[in-house]
RNA sequence: GGGCCUUUAGCUCAGUCGGUAGAGCGCCACGUUUACACCGUGGAUGUCACGCGUUCGAGUCGCGUAGGGCCCA
């Protein structure tokens, strides 16, 4: 026991003896599921630096596993890396200086140009490289940030198993993911499909609903006359360069403007191409002129639109964003033909640009654009707006387009025990508004490949209907490099061969199996018997609709039962102006520095004052939570040492005999039953709020009222006091001990030799005392005390005489532990008085002193 | 436009069954004591966003309005 303890240095010394004692470690004993507490850890992206976010959530996990550890269950604590997408590919490209060029070949001699020091990030200064040598870079990033994340975790005291990691980029990942994807394809869950696809025209691929996001963005309305049967038809449209892409025009079935020309034909002006006038419910007549163009593709109403007429595709953007080389076939006259000929290649902007000013050299353009600002729908991670294109892509069933399905997904979310309760909305919303399946193909480069070929007839023609696929022992496979079974390498591309697909799933995909992924489910070694389903899904709400339903998903497809009965739903973290943290806004703090500066369990103090799902304030420049844990934490050690340091006869619980010490360990049962409650329903907040202020009693009031006795001459009196202080020190640090695992820890080792934060879950003496013993005492105690603050005299003065008052019951209390409350008051002679509603302590006389 | 959350002391937040409004920080005063100066003790501080309703009684329950935030269109 240190003289002066301190809380620096407690985090590196408990985690390495943590670590090199292995309690934290899943325990592989038989038993099966009975016993265990699984938790399906989310995976933080390995690109950059950990955020305050994660130290915020990861705690509030933390203080679950190490509760359940505490009660003698076997808990199941992994740790994932999602090493996998965009945000890698990107901080490689610019880390590296490189780009995948798919089309080379490998090089083994590869050393990448830049270490982290590339000058440009403009991809004609990066240097192309494999598919291959790309993804060794990828891997070789990613595992550098991993190594850094753990660290900051272990320093936090995350009670982490640190040999049950998984990587999503790792084989076994890789191997689960493509595995569950043959599973989908052969229960007819996984379908592919030529249909208009959200097109990110930057990153150059198929984007999925789940990473929408719509942003406010300048337009303008461009009033643009159609020539019709009898007069002009005059429709406002914010893209009039898709005029090229016009297949129809749209008006609501009541709008009495229109109700002539439905089934009737107008003509485009500059293209001169006939085009039929549709009724539809979609279309809003208070928008615009009423009526509306219908191009392939605008917007996802021109998808609905486009498939229930079953109108022509047009389509005049590539995937690169710019205006198609050649103009649909439905432009026939010469005159539209060369108009067309000079948006060719055009990007978005300019051929709008040239669109008006063609509509303005024929007249067709009736007004001045008006500029507006309205919702454009975005990539989450992209920055130029998403098109409409068609493409063959792979989709995955999500009950979209199947109500049996949808409906067991609902159902399934009523099974599932939110926390807090109102997140479960949130998923309801998102499965009842999911408007297409799943499109879970990427024209990316880093990640998962859909394990399939397809066959090449002997035209030299690929067919996608012939799927070929590998057998489930080969996985992972990479098609572009392996070969399906039957088949050599020599039969790539060549007529009645094969070719490999060239994409990979989405992000989501390889997520989505998470539990499958850390709990080894075809590793054969009992693991996931005894984990699946997992008790606990801890996860931010903002992926609500993406990892919690994606992996409600693939469990429901897969093993018909949810993957976890819990979902826990930490809030985020907001700055003192309440914007949510985040990199785009700058304002975002790295949690190195601040467990540094305030100590592990300060900060983990801090995450466990929030409650799950709601947002927590941190305000760097002035913590206040931080500093108050902090506090907290020092007392802790103080206390202990105080306590620890004092001499007994005897200890245990029959030592204590005297009312203040069995009243003491009776308000501290109740403590004890309640915070072990509010912990079994995941309400961590609570419970702290519970012990807290006991311990701060304990502390301020109790310890003073006892202080005499336990200095005092052996005896009775003496060894209860220690005895009861003692019980109440170690029950205080195991409910203290999931918040400050390391000063709990610490203080314990001084008296104890095993951990703490195995089995010590307290339990109640239930010796029988009167739990408002203490209170009663503290109240005398206070009005003592302001009697010497009042006469600003020091609180040691001794007192000859003082009279107690207050309500009947207080005073009888206060008479049975009269003893201790003179000798903390240093009060020779205590009178007690029924009478009045609060506790008063009157007739203070305080004693001559010599000076 | 729809949904959800939120509004309590200067700040950050509790307030469980409807029964006298709470904590920490900050502020003021006092004291430095034998666990603790990263200290202790005491004190002051409220239109519980607003309105209506239910009730003997509303911060708490219901309806509505406003502000803040998030999600979805």
């Amino acid at each position: 026991m240190p003289d002066k303890p301190a809380l620096e240095g407690l985090e590196h010394k408990w985690a390495a003896r943590w670590e090199e004692s292995g309690i934290h470690r899943f325990p592989r004993t038989a038993g099966g599921r009975v016993g265990v507490y699984s938790i399906d850890t989310p995976p933080p992206t390995a690109s950059g630096s950990l955020h305050i976010g994660h130290v915020f959530s990861f705690t509030h996990t933390d203080l679950l596993a190490r509760f359940h550890r505490m009660r003698g269950e076997r808990v199941f604590y992994p740790m994932g890396w999602d090493d996998n997408g965009l945000p890698t590919e990107r901080r490689v490209q610019n880390y590296y200086g490189v780009r995948c060029d798919p089309s080379l070949p490998y090089d083994a001699e590869f050393r990448p140009p830049a270490e982290g020091t590339a000058k440009s990030t403009k991809a004609a200064d990066q240097v192309p490289i494999s598919r291959r040598n790309f993804i060794e870079l990828c891997r070789r990033l990613t595992e550098e940030d991993e190594q850094r994340f753990e660290e900051v975790f272990r320093f936090l005291g995350l009670s982490v198993d640190w040999r049950q990691t998984y990587r999503t980029i790792g084989d076994e990942a890789r191997a689960i993911s493509q595995r569950a994807f043959l599973n989908n394809l052969e229960r007819g869950e996984a379908y592919q499909a030529l249909a208009p696809s959200l097109w990110d025209v930057s990153f150059r691929t198929a984007v999925a609903q789940a990473e929408l996001e719509d942003r406010e963005q300048p337009g303008a309305y461009h009033t643009i006359a159609f020539a019709g049967p009898s007069e002009d038809v005059v429709i406002e449209s914010t893209r009039p360069e898709l005029l090229p892409a016009c297949v129809a025009l749209v008006a609501h079935p009541d709008d009495e403007r229109y109700r002539d020309l439905f089934g009737r034909t107008v003509r485009s002006p500059i293209f001169g191409v006939e085009v039929p006038v549709v009724a539809h419910h979609l279309a809003q007549p208070d928008k615009g002129t009423g009526i509306a163009m219908v191009c392939t593709f605008g917007d996802l109403n021109d998808v609905v639109w486009w498939r229930e007429f079953d109108l022509p595709t047009r389509t005049v953007i590539g995937f690169d964003g710019r205006i198609v080389p050649d103009a649909p076939d439905a432009i026939t006259s010469e005159s539209g033909r060369a108009a067309y000929a000079e948006l060719a290649g055009k990007t978005v902007f300019s051929a709008r640009a040239a669109v008006v000013e063609q509509l303005r050299a024929t007249g067709a353009l009736l007004a001045d654009p008006r500029p507006i600002t309205h919702p454009v729908k975005f990539y989450e991670k992209g920055d130029r707006p998403l098109e409409i294109v068609p493409t063959r892509q792979w989709y995955l069933v999500n009950g979209a387009r199947d109500e049996v399905l949808r409906d067991r997904l609902l159902q399934r979310g009523r099974e599932l025990q939110f926390v807090p309760e109102f997140m479960r909305v949130r998923y309801e919303n998102w499965v009842t508004g999911l408007t297409g399946d799943w499109l879970v193909s990427r024209q990316r480069f880093f990640g998962v490949p859909l394990p399939v070929w397809y066959r090449v007839d002997e035209h030299g023609e690929v067919d996608h209907d012939e799927v070929l696929v590998p057998e489930r022992d080969s996985l992972p496979v990479d098609p572009s490099t392996d070969v399906p079974p039957g088949f050599t390498e020599g039969d790539r591309g060549r007529p009645g061969g094969f070719v490999g697909e060239v994409d990979i799933m989405d992000t989501w995909a390889t997520s989505s199996l998470t539990p499958e992924i850390a709990g080894g489910r075809y590793r054969g070694d009992g693991l996931w018997e005894a984990v699946f389903p997992f008790d606990l899904r801890p996860q931010g709400q903002d992926i609500i609709r993406t990892w919690l339903f994606s992996t409600l998903l693939r469990s429901e497809l897969e093993h018909h039962e949810l993957p976890w009965r819990t979902a826990a739903i930490s809030g985020f973290i907001v700055d003192p102006d309440r914007k949510k943290m985040s990199k785009s806004k700058g304002n975002v703090v790295t949690p190195a520095a601040i467990l540094e500066q305030h100590g592990s369990d300060a900060v983990r103090y801090w995450a466990a004052s929030s409650r799950l799902g709601s947002d927590a304030a941190l305000d760097v420049a002035n913590p206040t939570q931080m500093r108050k844990g902090r506090k907290l934490a020092i007392k802790v050690l103080n206390a202990a040492k105080f306590i620890l340091g004092l001499e007994a006869g005897a200890l245990g619980t029959d030592a204590v005999t005297e009312p203040l010490d069995l009243g003491m360990l009776a308000a501290l049962d109740r403590v004890v039953d309640d915070a072990t409650r509010a912990y079994e329903a995941e309400d961590h907040a609570r419970a702290l709020e519970l012990v807290e202020p006991f311990f701060w009693t304990f502390c301020d009031d109790h310890l003073e009222l006892v202080k005499d006795r336990a200095y005092g001459l052996p005896g009775q009196g003496r060894d209860s006091a220690v005895a009861a202080l003692r019980i109440a020190l170690d029950t205080l640090l195991g409910l203290l001990a999931p918040v400050l695992p390391f000063a709990a820890e610490e203080a314990w080792s001084w008296s104890h030799d095993g951990s703490l934060h195995t089995s010590s879950w307290p339990v109640p003496t239930a010796l029988g005392g009167d739990p408002e013993l203490l209170t009663a005492a503290g109240e005398a105690l206070i009005g003592i005390r302001r009697a010497k603050t009042d006469a600003k005299v020091s609180q040691r003065t001794p007192v000859a005489s003082a009279r107690i008052t207050g309500p009947e019951q207080t005073v009888h209390r206060i008479g049975l532990v009269a003893g201790d409350v003179g000798a903390a008051g240093r009060i020779g002679s205590l009178s007690l008085d029924p009478g009045g509603d609060a506790v008063e302590v009157a007739d203070v006389v305080f004693q001559p002193t010599e000076s």
